[in-house]
DNA sequence: TCCGCGCGTAAAGAAAGCGTAAAGATTGGC
DNA sequence: GCCAATCTTTACGCTTTCTTTACGCGCGGA
């Protein structure tokens, strides 16, 4: 957002009460229990949290949640944590909260020049946690940023993920919400096949994995507002079978 | 690996050149041995290091070098190292990186709290403080552009933000309070979408983010205001199901 | 060849979201 | 205590969006 930080107007706000009140947060960890934790105490922080447990659920939820912070594990099943962090880091200025079981000086100082705003070692203490995010709220805050967010582009498409705008051939396009989540969640994963029910759990919730027959409705708006023939898609693939793909 | 996606304008991106040169830094800190050890590692990466062994000399050294970062140790002779935070705190913004022999978790908390920007555990890798270091720095140069001039002009009307008042077409327009803030909000993000929670939460406060109905009296109450044709508003659109934005 | 499966399209019906008006409730000034 | 300004609540009609339903096409296997 990002990203959208939270503005000015700090008179009002006391930071003691409410640190994370109207703010959003993804929660990139895929042990089950430290996801539980943490969720609880950001929650009691009055956070509202995303979860995800994989890089591709990770960036995605990113990009359609724009959150105020990231919290990420650097151990996840699908990729390197670092990767994670250059890949966001190239169109979202979101500070970003490394976790991770590695203690090597190395590992630390990597993630943090990719991108990273700071590092925790697990064990770690929620108390500690929690200060942490606080304090990265308060200079977010602070700095009330507001910048020209990076671009993606393809053909005579132009998608802003900061400004959640779309733009072709110079022109405004309007999506809508469950449009512009497929189109996120794809672009996110690009040259990668996203199975249907990763673009239904992602986009609808989790509850939708079954209605496949949404995805043929709504990519096919899709297709009609962005591909130039619509019929003959270049960037929107259909993986027959699987889900679908977008290719630059 | 997947998305070429367009890092923007951040001239200095790459960590590894010369990540402290032209800036100056406070190294506040009793120990001689370690201050030596980390003076060197910083001026290795072309820092300009100011060091101080007390509280009052920490805190004379930030006034009249005016750093871009400061590192404080806890543990000094002359006084509480979180009083050094408070009272640098109350009137500079500069991040602070703290080290400390202290463990627990409750003196991390409270200096955290305080106004510290990240804490550091003696004994700490050198490697390691350099990459939060710069890490802090990119942070910093990101948010420092964000320079606002204190009047913004659309159409026929013009918005002074630093005397809160509202002209259109030559004559003062009265906001009240939630109108102006909602205007300020969407101004200050010009081009982006804000979403309905972020408003909320900036506007009314933090508790208010599922009103979403007082968004859509007074949106329509500040049209009235501000646009030639609120029915069909040309400067504050809305998102339906997002948020609203502002175009110029 | 015929059938079934998966996909794409169209158009309808249902639901959600938005804008407006007007009536209470609250606040602060006099 | 009263008044005026402001905010909140409530209600209703309208638009946009999503879901449902139906049908056509291409392809591979029986």
């Amino acid at each position: 957002m990002t990203t959208p930080l939270e503005t000015n107007n700090n008179e009002l706000q006391s930071p003691a009460k409410n640190p994370g009140a109207g703010l959003t947060l993804v929660l990139i960890e895929d042990d089950a229990q430290i996801r539980r934790f943490v969720r609880m105490a950001l929650e009691d922080e009055h956070w509202q949290v995303f979860e995800a447990t994989t890089v591709r659920q990770g960036l995605a939820a990113c990009a359609s949640a724009q959150p105020n912070l990231v919290i990420a594990d650097l151990g996840l099943p699908d990729g390197d944590g670092v990767t994670l962090i250059r890949e966001l880091r190239a169109w979202s200025p979101v500070p970003i909260l490394v976790l991770s079981a590695r203690t090597g000086e190395q590992q630390k100082v990597e993630a943090l020049d990719a991108g990273a705003d700071d590092y925790l070692t697990k064990p770690f203490s929620v108390a500690e946690l929690l200060a942490r995010v606080r304090a990265h709220v308060r200079r977010a805050a602070k700095s009330s940023d507001a910048g020209a967010s990076a671009q993606y582009s393809f053909a005579d498409v132009v998608v802003d993920l900061g400004a959640r705008t779309v733009q072709r051939a110079g022109a405004a396009v309007h999506l809508t919400p469950i449009e512009y989540g497929l189109l996120t969640t794809l672009i996110t994963n690009a040259g990668r096949v996203v199975t249907q029910r990763q673009l239904l759990s992602e986009v609808w919730g989790p509850g939708y994995v079954e209605r496949s027959h949404y995805l043929r409705i709504h990519m096919g708006h899709l297709r009609h507002k962005l591909e130039n023939d619509p019929a003959q898609p270049q960037h929107f693939l259909t993986e027959i079978g699987v889900g679908y793909r977008f290719s630059p």
